[in-house]
DNA sequence: TCTGGGGTCCTAGGACCC
DNA sequence: TCTGGGGTCCTAGGACCC
């Protein structure tokens, strides 16, 4: 048996554990920039706000109903989401954490220690909202995509309380939850494929679940014939208890304004550049390879319009700040044009390879790879300790015009001195 | 004025090998 | 008129997830 717990309408509830205020009231979290909603209080759900919706659309609206609006805040969320994981671990020793607001439990073998798994279900809220003041909902099946939609139910209807465990459910009422919901919501079923699924007949999950396995891997994909399986009762997707080391490692981020030097850009690809460095360190991986991509609004379809991206293979693979960073401004000269008004750039490290036994190189350019490590870890060392940035490549720039925009960011209740909440007597 | 970021897996088709 | 069989590796594109 397998649960799956994920916290409800996750980043909204991070900001009102420290504004309890914001309680019942309509609050949405955008992403970076300000610009679409990515999270929603049932509140906004309930006004028809959509996932994605762009934020400067809904002025109006917000205007009128008061909704709440917040930048995200990645420091705070993914302290808070740490927390959880932190406190679902107690409670088997299988968890794979999925995202940051859901992990899968494995309870197999565990039936004797939790006689009855809906009481577990219900501990499990209990104690993560105890302990973090956040609400979450467990769905608990013999497969993660029965888990999956077990926590759909939880989720969406208010008999369940929060716990549904597919396991003591009646044939004749899962057989009704299975009709009752569009196959649309079932995991792994996306937009493209719930449209081809509904114009071949297929509309609600139990549809799915009675099609023939074989028929849909020959139609569609293997993919979608493990989701078939699983819907049975079938298990073909593992539970992972070690997250693995990353293929590729991306930053990008849209401009907080549209910028056109390339002095600029130059400025942007090396801050990205610096940070997925950091992440390439801290998974003790080497790039092979490192791909750089620039590109005007494609929103603004007047402008002229321009996009481009190129890989290059480095002569030797690395994790160097410096030398990612010099690769990547290579090829940001080879695609930069004059003329345009550039909206987004984006970092690509590719080909990761685990850093111990790797080949040497006869004609290394580097002159001293040791040092240079000592240099990379030390700068870690003192950007973790004295925040993100405090020590950086000089190409990064100083005013960095081009920053994102983050005018509605809460204070990192969790993670600053200074911003720590205060209660007062 | 204003439209996100970061990943994974699978498949088809082409290049190449013997 | 008629042109094999069996394989690997790589890449681009499409789908999905949160």
């Amino acid at each position: 048996m397998i649960a799956l717990i994920d916290v409800n309408n996750f980043y909204v509830s991070c900001q009102r554990v420290f504004q309890p205020v914001l309680e019942g009231k309509p609050v949405v979290v955008l992403s970076n920039n300000d610009g679409c909603v990515v999270a929603r209080s049932n509140e906004v759900k309930a006004l028809g706000v959509r996932m994605g919706h762009p934020w400067h659309q809904l002025r109006d609206m917000a205007d009128q109903y008061g909704i709440l609006a917040f930048s995200s805040n990645y420091a705070l969320y993914a302290d808070m989401s740490n927390r959880v994981m932190q406190v679902l671990a107690e409670f088997s020793p299988d968890q794979e954490v999925y995202s940051i607001d859901e992990c899968f439990l494995g309870l197999g073998g565990l039936a004797s220690v939790y006689p009855d798994f809906t009481v577990l279900g219900q501990t499990i809220r209990h104690t993560v909202r105890q302990a973090t003041r956040l609400p979450v909902c467990v769905g608990i099946a013999p497969t993660k995509t029965l888990a999956k939609f077990a926590n759909h139910l939880a989720k969406k209807r208010p008999v369940f309380a929060g716990v549904c465990d597919w396991d003591v459910l009646s044939p004749a009422s899962r057989q009704q939850y299975l009709l009752d919901v569009e196959v649309g919501e079932v995991w792994g079923v996306g937009p493209r494929i719930s449209k081809r699924l509904n114009s071949e007949g297929i509309h609600c999950v139990a549809d799915l679940a009675r099609a023939d396995p074989e028929q849909i891997r020959q139609r569609y994909s293997v993919v979608l014939q493990r989701t078939v399986l699983e819907l049975n009762g079938v298990s073909c997707l593992a539970l992972e208890d070690h997250a693995p080391d990353k293929q590729q490692i991306l930053c990008s981020r849209s401009f907080g304004q549209p910028i056109c030097r390339y002095r600029e850009l130059a400025e942007a690809v090396s801050t990205y550049v610096a940070r997925a460095a950091e992440k390439l360190r801290k998974q003790q991986s080497l790039a092979g390879g490192l791909a750089v991509y620039i590109r005007t609004n494609p929103f603004r379809p007047d402008d002229p319009q321009y996009s481009k991206h190129i890989a290059v293979p480095l002569s030797q693979a690395s994790d160097d700040t410096l030398l990612l960073t010099r690769a990547a401004l290579w090829v940001l000269k080879r695609i930069y044009r004059r003329g345009f008004s550039y909206a987004k750039a984006g970092v690509m490290l590719l080909d990761l390879q685990p850093r111990t036994g790797i080949q040497g190189y006869l004609f290394a350019e580097q002159a001293d790879p040791l040092k240079r490590a000592l240099l990379n870890d030390t700068m870690d060392a003192i950007n973790r300790r004295w925040g993100r940035g405090t020590l950086r490549v000089a190409s990064t720039g100083n005013n960095q015009s081009w920053k994102m925009r983050q005018n509605l960011v809460s204070p990192c209740w969790t993670t600053r001195w200074d911003e720590i909440p205060v209660a007062k007597a």
